[in-house]
DNA sequence: AATATTTTCAACCGCCAGAGT
DNA sequence: AACTCTGGCGGTTGAAAATAT
């Protein structure tokens, strides 16, 4: 019964990844990408499956990670993001530039659970325990809901009592639980992404980086955001296809294989340009794809493929989830922000990789 | 210092959706 | 329509590390 094929597959590694296999991880994903994760570990000379590499390069070895502990603000962040998504990990990961789902997850189900717990808080419903379960009388706290119904937090390494200890509440001001909080705090968080002199900018909400002009007429991987508040039906699908396929991989910020100087502009000189193509540079990322054969992967190896970068700006911004008119717990609905249309889902989907990768690779 | 217990977190598992055949 | 393959996700596990006794 459906165990993934890769599991199937005899003298296959499992369990914690050796130096060597790290190295090799690196090492090939650094010079050819990952293309199609499946073909990742024969390519990389590694006895394991697709996925295992996938998520080790995720999780682990990609060079843009944070690391290290949360800080406060990570952990204020993470509980108000939770609030609203729940254990949506990729995506309150993709709001927390370095980090990983895995990371969020683990963090949430070590730690930040029980100091909810201890403040009177239930880590499911971000009520009072008094509300959720009579049996739990709630400490006088500083989690106590307030008239709006929403509860503040102090900070979690502060001592319950006394009340007047809080020094971060959640959310100043909480409205309820919607996609509409989260336009309006990073709107405001982020104000100075929109303060780009080129910038192009949503009047629904935003989007808080730049985006690229027009694609260059020759390029075939470029993401492209058409923001000229054209409808879904103006906007090229031919580019917006290609979005997802862009999105997947980052380069290294490693001096020794990532120039700021490859990302800047399109390959038609024009400025403004986010992603590059057919200029050469530093393979990362989606090179190939599984329909390819393997000429045309080693191709790929020789440089003859299509390289998609990043723009550092981008990687520095979080990205935005749009409104949604979804009662209950609401879904990301990029296309009703952005299009101001509903019924087109292929962006809707778009979007919700979008935010992942980014999460995944800033 | 030795042992027991608890916590952390990397990795796996199973499921799902989308694409291709 | 049914099937396979793949990537992605959230839940869970268990070894290692940290802490308590």
């Amino acid at each position: 019964m459906g165990r993934h094929s890769c599991c199937y597959k005899q003298k296959l590694r499992k369990g914690l990844w050796s130096p060597e296999e790290d190295e090799k991880l690196i090492k090939h994903i650094t010079k050819f990408g990952h293309g199609c994760w499946s073909s990742v570990p024969k390519l990389a000379g590694l006895e394991r499956c697709g996925k295992s590499c996938r998520l080790r390069w995720i999780n682990y070895l990609r060079p843009d990670l944070k690391r290290g502990t949360f800080s406060q603000q990570e952990e204020k962040l993470i509980i108000e993001l939770h609030a609203v998504l729940g254990n949506k990990w990729s995506q309150i990961a993709a709001q927390l530039p370095g980090r990983t789902d895995n990371e969020i997850k683990n963090l949430w189900n070590s730690s930040i659970k029980k100091k909810l717990r201890q403040r009177g808080i239930d880590p499911n419903t971000h009520k009072p325990l008094s509300e959720v379960n009579d049996d739990h009388k709630a400490p006088s706290g500083s989690n106590e809901k307030n008239s709006q119904g929403s509860y503040q937090v102090s900070n979690l390494d502060e001592k319950p009592e006394p009340p007047a200890a809080s020094n971060y509440p959640l959310i100043d001001n909480p409205p309820p639980a919607t996609h509409e909080f989260f336009l309006n705090r990073f709107v405001t968080s982020h104000e100075t992404a929109n303060k780009q002199p080129d910038s192009h900018h949503l009047s629904a909400g935003f989007l808080p980086f730049n985006y690229t002009q027009q694609p260059p007429p020759d390029s075939t991987g470029d993401l492209f955001f058409n923001t000229d508040s054209k409808s879904s039906s103006e906007m090229n699908p031919e580019y917006s296809n290609t979005i997802s396929n862009t999105l997947l991989s980052a380069p290294p910020r490693s001096a020794t294989v990532f120039h700021q100087n490859n990302w800047g502009s399109s390959n038609n000189g024009s400025n403004g340009g986010f992603f590059q193509t057919n200029s050469g540079g530093y393979p990362w990322g989606l090179l190939t794809d599984c329909t390819k054969s393997q000429n045309q992967i080693n191709a790929t190896v020789d440089g003859e493929q299509d390289y998609t970068k990043w723009n550092d700006q981008f990687l520095q911004v979080p990205f935005l989830m749009g409104k949604s008119s979804i009662e209950g717990k609401p879904e990301p609905n990029f296309h009703e922000l952005y299009h101001g249309q509903q019924g087109v889902d292929i962006y809707n989907k778009h979007f919700q990789r979008i935010s992942t990768s980014y999460g995944h690779f800033s």
